[in-house]
DNA sequence: TGGAAGATAGTAATTAATTACTTTCTATCT
DNA sequence: AGATAGAAAGTAATTAATTACTATCTTCCA
């Protein structure tokens, strides 16, 4: 049946997790109550707490499942990648490509990130953070032994300036509240990083990220259950 | 006298302007209470409503506030610089001086921006974003003329991953909660964004960002009364 | 049928805004 | 100048709405 209206306990927390998300692609992610998420999912907003303890316990498996699914997609776009530049690039557009799928997403990592209290949830989102700009790190480490990215990169630097290349392409679709332009400006940003973290000149592109085709991997592949 | 009881309005809507950006710089901007704010000045709650009508008139007094300030700096660096390249370079600088004084001001422009509704302030936000961007990417057009920056160099995007780079090196600041990392990482983050944009390969710097010697222009003369 | 999942109906705390009243400043008129 | 009326600014208390969380009863299904 569609609707059965008694779900298994590890099931509904999955759909709680999945309704949060969806809401915070539509409002602003710090009030969203408790109420409209069980609203989403056709609870009354007591139920909610027979899966969760706590309102803070949402959010903390929201950031688990983020962490979980992010790293794998970026690993293994990375794995599939020849050399350490094209990795980067993988990354990028895996990590795009994610955010245009959840775009709620990275509007509740940047509102944990604003709470003054250390959360545990805003632990989760520095541990994300710190592994991710770790493997940046070392991809940019490779990338200069093997003489394809600028001897003289600051690889933190670049690490930093990925993750904001990112996140100002997000906040380009909160000014525009249009979501699909990231994958339009996307290859624009990249193409600029691209060129201040390879070394020589090959000035324009042979980038492959070209003109939105993305890897068919990732436009199929992932239905995301 | 130092504590005169009643002040006059225009100053007392300054000072919640000033009191307000100082809380978002301790705390999540959008659970600021008008209690908090008030607190803050010695004043009781209540009477903050003697000067606005709303919380959300506070805050679009906050954006306007910010909005002339940063354009004005903004306008006064480009003006002084010698080139496209320095003017940007120079806005560069006077953004991430600026930031580094107001900690709360990039929070509260996030956070103004992930709100759902089209609030005034909103609209605010937009419109300083729109006037920032129109100025790099005249400066970027220019630059291309010049031959200073890349010829294939889309603008737009230049523009957008400008705005990025400074907003990644908040969200890092968030991170560590340590707001004068920006200035040390600063440099560098721009290092690979000049070398994104900039023609020809005069590789390593030559940059005058080099290492945290801000202009003497931006440290002593603007006290920002 | 027994236990897990959900519904119903609460509670206590918080918060923006309002109201009735008091204090302070200031302009005007002798 | 000095008194004073009235406006401006501030206080203290209250209100209505919202919100996370809980206690108790009911339904479903294995």
């Amino acid at each position: 049946m569609a609707h059965p209206k008694h779900l298994p306990a590890e099931q509904r927390r999955n759909d709680t997790v999945r309704a949060l998300i969806a809401l915070a692609a539509e409002q602003n992610p710090t009030d969203i109550t408790t109420a409209a998420v069980a609203k989403r999912m056709g609870l009354t907003q007591g139920a909610l707490f027979r899966h969760f303890p706590s309102k803070d316990a949402i959010l903390e498996a929201v950031m688990e499942w983020v962490a979980e699914r992010l790293l794998a997609r970026i690993d293994k776009a990375a794995q599939t990648a020849s050399s350490p530049l094209t990795a980067v690039e993988a990354i990028f557009l895996t990590h795009i490509e994610f955010v245009i799928k959840h775009p709620g997403v990275p509007r509740m990592l940047i509102g944990e990130l604003q709470r003054s209290e250390n959360t545990v949830a805003k632990g989760m989102v520095r541990t994300l953070l710190r592994c991710y700009t770790e493997r940046l790190i070392r991809l940019m480490e490779e990338g200069k032994k093997q003489g394809q990215l600028d001897a003289d990169l600051d690889s933190s630097a670049a690490a930093t300036l990925f993750v904001g290349t990112i996140q100002g392409l997000v906040m380009q679709s909160l000014l525009t509240g249009n979501v699909s332009h990231i994958r339009r400006q996307a290859p624009g940003a990249f193409a600029i990083y691209r060129r201040g973290i390879a070394s020589g000149q090959l000035s324009t592109q042979e980038s492959g990220v070209g003109h939105d085709h993305r890897h068919p991997v990732e436009r199929k592949k992932w239905s995301d259950r």
